[in-house]
DNA sequence: CATGAAAATCAAGCTTG
DNA sequence: CAAGCTTGATTTTCATG
């Protein structure tokens, strides 16, 4: 969490632009293309990682594998009397919940949310979000197509 | 792309839950906590990669250490005669932008954008994102508050 | 940059249901 | 027989001085 001075030049950008894309490529394979030591690769990654930009790598699964083709945006409004905290905490043991968001504007949450059917979502909302204590209301936006998925810009 | 019927274990699910915290974990340190061959766990990766449930590995980056403090999701209303894909075009030029869904409900489209602060938020939306044509008007949403984000469960 | 240590990869061959 | 595992040789990568 310290926060040094960070300076990322072309070299750091094409080493992330590598890993962004495939967190297992070779270091060396990338050194190879840059035409550095792995060593030094091997030095400002650390030194990337030190900083915090790097936050850590990740396998990416594919939820239509899984019979996920269903995603949804759920705008969840609380009670006055709520708990924020509360809430969140039941939503968190929903699986099928993957991001939540405490907002302004229409309501308090919106959540993402993965199923595998409209019939699946559908369950879920009434039989597991609408439960929960404290929220009062819900309203759902069902992703038809999602094109741009990406990270923040180097 | 060949969707053969796709069976994982719980051994594979042990793989994959490493490797969906940190995609660098080396396979043979998984090999000897599961007790199986390195090459083993190697096979397994192949399947699970050539049934298209591993959909890659990413590096992630954090946006903060950059200086984007600001995440929002933005409702973007469309005129009735607008070519949603032109839109989209022209929204996946804007950098800050990282997610884009075409969505039922209220607007045609919901993105996602990552600004450094209000201030930037503001000129991307009047100066980027309401100077493309078709878009008629948006609706903000801020993310004062992240909690859950991962991905879909096992 | 060079080097020993570790890991990944590959090709047979073995085991088991 | 087929699917999955093992073994061991070979290549590649890692991490350190």
């Amino acid at each position: 969490m310290k926060e040094k001075e960070l300076r990322i030049d072309g070299i750091d950008k094409v080493i992330l632009k590598h890993l962004i894309n495939d967190a297992r490529t070779p270091i060396l394979s990338i050194a190879r293309e840059i035409g550095i030591s792995g060593a030094a690769i091997h030095q400002r990654l650390r030194k990337l990682e030190a900083s915090g930009l790097v936050a850590g790598s990740k396998f990416m699964i594919n939820p239509k594998v899984l019979g996920y083709e269903t995603l949804a945006f759920v705008g969840v409004h609380l009670d006055t009397a709520s708990k924020y905290s509360e809430v969140i905490k039941r939503l968190n043991e929903i699986s099928e919940v993957v991001e939540s968001h405490y907002t302004t504007g229409n309501w308090a949450i919106l959540i993402k949310v993965l199923c595998k059917n409209n019939e699946h979502l559908l369950s879920l909302l009434s039989d597991k979000v609408q439960q929960i204590k404290g929220i009062s209301k819900t309203e759902t936006f069902l992703s038809l197509d999602q094109h741009i998925n990406r990270q923040i810009k180097l």
